[in-house]
DNA sequence: GTAAGTGCAAACTCTTTGCACATGA
DNA sequence: TCATGTGCAAAGAGTTTGCACTTAC
């Protein structure tokens, strides 16, 4: 949990001009434990700003992505956003499509990261790493299907 | 490289209808190292059939990926295509936006799925890896800016 | 005070859908 | 033969842009 202080912090030597709008999507972001997508910021942030208008959220979200505070994750029809930028796996259900970090496999991430930039000549500034099937509890509801194509 | 004759082989036991825009679709991203955009998909397979629309190249790749052979993999503003499906790690160049394969770090891919699957008791059915930063031709001509958002 | 941000509306682009004609099996 | 695919056109949805008003610094 990351209080609005510590945003504010955070924030203030990016350069970045802080108003309450962009406070309010940065702290959204960062206490969501899941990885919104556009709506789901929007939604959440119009309950403290109900004349919030998408052009802002998607604005604010473009800022903050160059600030290094937050990531883009492009997944198909819409994007979430993801505010672990260290190296770590995403866990996607293919059922009821939440999104959560692993809270194992950063380590081998990392490792993995190393090898293929010594390996492949490649200067790596940041990694996405997700895994597609079924969480615990959409697991237990249904039997795998045989055929699943990634969200 | 894979010929026509190896792709019908392998379409025709999943029982999908075989047609030769289907064929053309198949081929370009199967033979294709890069990970084309569905636009470059299009213009690749319009050398062969001047006539053929981004609805057909849409509805085939979708086709292709509920068949196992393709995966989508969503980029900001479009998605590309993949025709490896195993592990491995993709390679994005955030200047020259090239993407391609990693010829190192399968294994380690693969060790990090089955360290997810067991430790985040999560049932895994694929996986996507991308790392970005800059290609060794784009490295060469400029170092790297201090800020970059991944494509 | 002024450069930069916000809200609103329109525009843009990628992707999907509907339908008549064509075709693979 | 006939269920399914194709081409074409229009619609849908996510995202971006333009602009007047507002605001952080």
């Amino acid at each position: 949990m990351t209080t609005q202080e510590e945003l504010v912090a955070r924030l203030r030597p990016l350069g970045m001009r802080l108003t309450p709008q962009r406070l309010a999507v940065a702290e959204v972001v960062v206490n969501s434990g899941d990885h919104p997508t556009v709506k789901e910021i929007f939604e959440r942030v119009k309950e403290f700003f109900p004349y919030v208008t998408l052009a802002t959220v998607y604005s604010t979200l473009g800022v903050l992505e160059q600030a290094g505070i937050v990531r883009e994750l492009p997944f198909p029809k819409q994007s979430r956003y993801d505010a672990n930028l260290t190296p770590h796996a995403n866990l996607v259900c293919l059922s009821c499509s939440c999104v959560v970090d692993s809270d194992v496999g950063q380590d081998t991430v990392a490792e993995l990261r190393r090898l293929v930039e010594q390996g492949a000549s490649f200067q790596i500034s940041s990694q996405r790493v997700d895994f597609y099937g079924w969480c615990p509890a959409c697991a237990a509801k249904c039997p795998a299907p045989e055929t699943a194509v990634p969200v």
